[in-house]
DNA sequence: GTGATATTGATAATTATTATCAGTACTGGT
DNA sequence: ACCAGTACTGATAATAATTATCAATATCAC
């Protein structure tokens, strides 16, 4: 429930409103621990909420990025998901090329190395995006 | 002009034919040692070849890339874009978040670190995507 | 309450890519 | 060379996901 509040706390701190359909998309991607694309989000919100647009969904997920809650995360497969990032560390993804199933990775080392990279070129380091494609053991197995 | 052999080569061996126009795109990409979306591409073709057409360019792209002749890079803002893959390492992206300019970047350790992961998990490694966000130095001066 | 204004939801617009398809151009066999 | 079969092309339409538009509505400070 901490989540919610400090969604709200960052509506009020920019001078925006913590109306009805907000607060509604925001617990319902908050209590799903997976992740979606705006339109499953979407038929998620509809199954309580039947008056609650798209548009809403969508721009509700980005007021989420930008409230530090949510993170985009992009597998090249032409539609964005959405994670949760509050109270959950940074990790890359290992994503199956056959089924989708994918799991999250971290490895400190890695992104030590990743910082000393940045550095070398004089960069200042945002954010970074690492995704690794392959076959996941089940898919191996099948073929 | 290797490459461009390779190309023919690739076409035969599919049965599929070297036909001038894709003889003529792939010649243009070969040549544009740059990362390119399909659309920039389509541009620098219409300069030569009036009569080429869009899907033209996306179709041979496609075929570039089966070939191993290019690979398909996405920074994340929408359109796709290409670079060189032949003859040219592996490497991944540190791109600037404030004016769009990159650098390729390598580190052996890096891809050694992946593929322990991947092994971890069980998965058979194919590819794997890293591109780091920052603001590169000129960008940091502006400010 | 009330009024200024942020928000909403339906729809349209946008953007990039991919499919369709009739006409064209190659191909190999004769 | 000719021919039949088929791959290729380019214009256009279709697709898919996201984003903009805008009149109607809901919200919040006062």
């Amino acid at each position: 429930m901490e989540s919610q509040e400090r969604f709200a706390q960052f509506l009020n701190s920019r001078g925006l409103r913590s109306s009805a359909p907000r607060s509604q998309v925001a617990r319902i991607f908050l209590r799903t621990e997976r992740h979606v694309s705006t339109g499953e989000l979407y038929d998620l919100v509809r199954k309580k909420h039947k008056e609650i647009g798209y548009a809403t969904v969508s721009r509700t997920l980005k007021l989420l990025e930008e409230a530090g809650l949510c993170r985009q995360v992009d597998f090249g497969d032409g539609t964005l998901r959405y994670e949760h990032a509050y109270k959950h560390a940074h990790h890359d993804h290992l994503v199956c090329t056959k089924c989708g199933a994918f799991v999250e990775i971290y490895s400190g080392k890695l992104e030590k190395l990743q910082d000393k990279m940045v550095e070398k070129y004089g960069y200042m380091q945002e954010t970074h995006k690492l995704n690794i494609f392959g076959v996941c053991p089940k898919c191996q197995k099948k073929k």
